[in-house]
DNA sequence: TGTTAATATTAAAAAATTGTAAACTCGGGC
DNA sequence: GCCCGAGTTTACAATTTTTTAATATTAACA
């Protein structure tokens, strides 16, 4: 089973919805919670502590906008995902609702299938730990979740392993990585390539990113410098 | 060159498998002993303290397991580093290998590719050491992580070997280090390089930091000073 | 003060390491 | 099959580091 262990607490007025999607996310191994209302959501946040909550965004008491709102302003909630239910196709909706700390958003009517398939994708980003984070550092950017590269705002593209490449260095700027360590942490433990591999990716990642940003430490290995 | 200063000892009846081994862990910069059986191995193993030990399973006198089990029961190996050689595919053996203390296992015919990998991650990993710390002497700070050393918050570019004499004089301020220490710290044991070597590289750390302190003691070695 | 052994300095040779371009391998898509 | 691209290897040039060798200087001591 897929979701083991996390949690989610689901907020909405419709006690039919809320009776689908609890049934649906428990079947795929989640441990879930249900609220009524605004008020309902925000006491059994605090108490059950969720990985993810899903919220309506018209619900009595307080909207789901305004819970998130709340959760948000609390260092406890900083770091839980919520995911916003709405019957608005309204756009600006949507934009204001990820403006105020949503991390997604479903339109009604949900289907189970999409909500679990959002709910899995949320949970899976926000959970490969940091390596899944957003790094930046000065000028350039690299999402791990999106395999993308940015370099003031110009798009690069890598591939997968002058990617890793890219992103184990960055992951500690400054720090020499020694050519075993590099070896190890994008190759694995026992893939066994020559040497001056890790010389060619190198020179893909500085001619693509068209940036001085990676010193050569002679003898001993590569550092990430900004 | 990487594994600078470690011990390895490696226990094999085959001579010609001996011989690639010890041929090819030297080249990585290892000090290898060899043993060709069991008794030998704990024989060789309680003079020379090495810090990992290659054990053949099939071997006279006594087996790799049985070595592997006797040196667990005594305090001083307790840290050391075991890895099983085996020619048998039989899981078993593994498992029962690993249970008795080993710490990985490789089977044969033995790739050296493959060995050197292995054996540097077990190293790595047991060796997250104290070498890594930042040291702060007066003015001057080293930081070996990084691969740097500022003096008065300008930085200072050293080559490989001439970090690591400043790092080995740094580490113990006001110690004289004779000229066969540092030979043996920076250079390897087995490695012959003349007297002035050591002279050389000296001056050029002299020059590049531009700071008196690395005392001569005539006759004797060398000391940090601040 | 002169002698001597040890170290400092310097330049040049040797060795090691990395940069680079080009070729090769291998699997997937057409 | 053929082509393409990622990944790797190869071979060699470019560069830096390390070592050697030759000479100068220094410190210790008779």
């Amino acid at each position: 089973m897929e979701g083991k262990g996390k949690k989610i607490l689901i907020a909405d007025d419709e006690p039919d919805i809320l009776e689908v999607l609890q049934y649906n996310l428990t079947r795929e191994g989640y441990e879930v919670t249900t609220a009524k209302d605004g008020d309902d959501a925000l006491n059994k946040a605090k108490i059950t502590q969720p990985d993810l909550i899903i919220l309506d965004i018209m619900m009595p008491k307080k909207s789901g906008m305004e819970v998130c709102e709340i959760l948000r302003t609390q260092p406890m909630f900083h770091e839980t995902l919520i995911l916003m239910l709405t019957a608005l196709n309204d756009e600006s909706f949507h934009i204001k609702g990820l403006e105020n700390g949503a991390d997604d958003y479903v339109n009604k009517p949900v289907s189970p299938k999409v909500l679990i398939s959002r709910v899995g994708a949320l949970l899976r980003r926000s959970n490969k730990d940091a390596s899944e984070k957003i790094l930046k550092r000065g000028n350039l950017t690299i999402d791990p979740s999106r395999f993308e590269v940015t370099v003031d705002d110009r798009q690069v593209v890598l591939a997968k392993k002058e990617f890793e490449l890219l992103h184990l260095l960055t992951s500690r700027p400054g720090k020499v990585f020694l050519r075993n360590e590099i070896l190890h942490q994008v190759w694995g433990n026992d893939v066994i390539v020559g040497d001056r591999t890790i010389d060619v990716h190198i020179r893909k990642i500085r001619q693509k990113l068209g940036l001085y940003c990676i010193n050569t430490v002679k003898g001993v290995g590569y550092k990430f410098v900004n």
